[in-house]
DNA sequence: TAAATTTGATAGCATTACTATTAAAACACA
DNA sequence: TGTGTTTTAATAGTAATGCTATCAAATTTA
């Protein structure tokens, strides 16, 4: 079976890249690992390294700060999904249906990848609902922007809004209603399992947030 | 013309309260202005500190740390807000109406109030924006929700939820769709402001944002 | 006026967020 | 097989962060 994989992580979020050697696997492995159990506040490089059996200096070689590294795991993300709704999408003939199998992408957690041992997808996608919104919610957003390190982002919405747009040509808000229906999936996500009062789903209803999220968007685009 | 301002802050979210005080309320204006200026990140009390001409160890005698003072000043928007939906809409017959009135405080900065010198409402506002998913998006997400720290959010989103409800009780994810359109409010204005692409908004278009989540949530409901 | 509280000044300490240097190890290639 | 190049580990160091503690001066309150 041939790799689906044909997508590439934006680059400037890295000094060199990480899946190149084996010190670079270990530190995504571990990262992702460390980042979902004690959150990107407490998360260090000090910490990261001593948990690879490593030294700060050897992963400052690969990327120059923390907030990198999340970006690095973010584009990962988007350029996953992305790639992900290319592939499941590219023989649908219903809009409707396309529109559909995004949102249950974005609804459910990214199934785990045997082929590529230095992600764990369902870690990763814990991370992306606590911790992706930090990648842009930062006052070096513009220059980062700039550099094209939300890249991953902006295509994944675009590819969402066509699809919106191929429903309804003249819905005027397709960039905000695709942006908005990524964020709520990891946000109603989040808050059905840390403040349920905010949500009606039950902990990781996935499919009650698929039927939410999709009820919202077709009523919304007709 | 009597205060609107019935409502409390949350108090765990402080040692002490700094409205009773000069230095407190030196703390708040302050915090709001350098917040702002620097975002979250880059802020520490030492900085604080040395811009209300006091020192760390004083500021620590308010507010146990940053996260603590982001809490106060997100529960201070949240009941501000809630006290403002209040008022305004309770001689309002129509429920849509009520709705709308929600979206539109929602979707527009806080107009200043002369009468309480201590807050920046505008600047608050923008940091409700940039920085306030902060406040949840922690490890410590549980234990604060314990201490009862998300109650204002949680207290608005069940306005709003009931207002959906008074328009149509049969719909079922009344919460979830009150927490989305607050989320997405703030969300929206952030990507006009440094993500265009993933908005449609023009940068700060209050208008169109106020029609965008207007139009999501009628059809949504209905 | 005395007692209690609040603030400012100063000190200190463990951790964080890096940067620099050097030597050992691994690898590339001729 | 040896030589050069890159990669990594080890160590050291520095400025900033995130606190805590102590004490005296100033202010408030009783």
């Amino acid at each position: 079976m041939l790799s689906n994989l044909t997508f590439v992580v934006s680059n400037k979020t890295c000094v060199k890249d990480p899946i190149k050697s084996e010190l670079g696997k270990r530190i995504l492995l571990e990262s992702i690992n460390l980042l979902d159990e004690i959150g990107l506040e407490h998360f260090t490089f000090r910490k990261l390294a001593k948990s690879i059996g490593s030294t700060e200096a050897s992963i400052y070689r690969y990327f120059e700060n923390k907030h990198k590294l999340l970006l690095y795991l973010v584009n990962w993300y988007w350029g996953w999904l992305e790639n992900k709704i290319l592939v499941e999408t590219h023989h649908l003939r219903s809009n409707y249906v396309k529109l559909e199998t995004v949102i249950e992408l974005l609804a459910s957690p990214i199934e785990q990848d045997p082929t590529i041992e230095y992600i764990n997808e369902e870690k990763l996608y814990q991370i992306i609902i606590a911790e992706g919104a930090k990648a842009y919610l930062v006052k070096e957003v513009d220059e980062d922007n700039s550099e094209g390190l939300f890249l991953g982002y902006k295509g994944l919405c675009s590819i969402i809004a066509n699809f919106i747009l191929a429903i309804n040509p003249k819905y005027k808000h397709s960039h905000s209603l695709a942006s908005t229906i990524v964020e709520t999936c990891h946000n109603q996500i989040f808050f059905s399992q840390h403040l349920p009062k905010l949500t009606d789903l039950k902990e990781d209803d996935h499919s009650t947030l698929k039927d939410f999220v999709l009820h919202l968007t077709a009523a919304t685009i007709h």
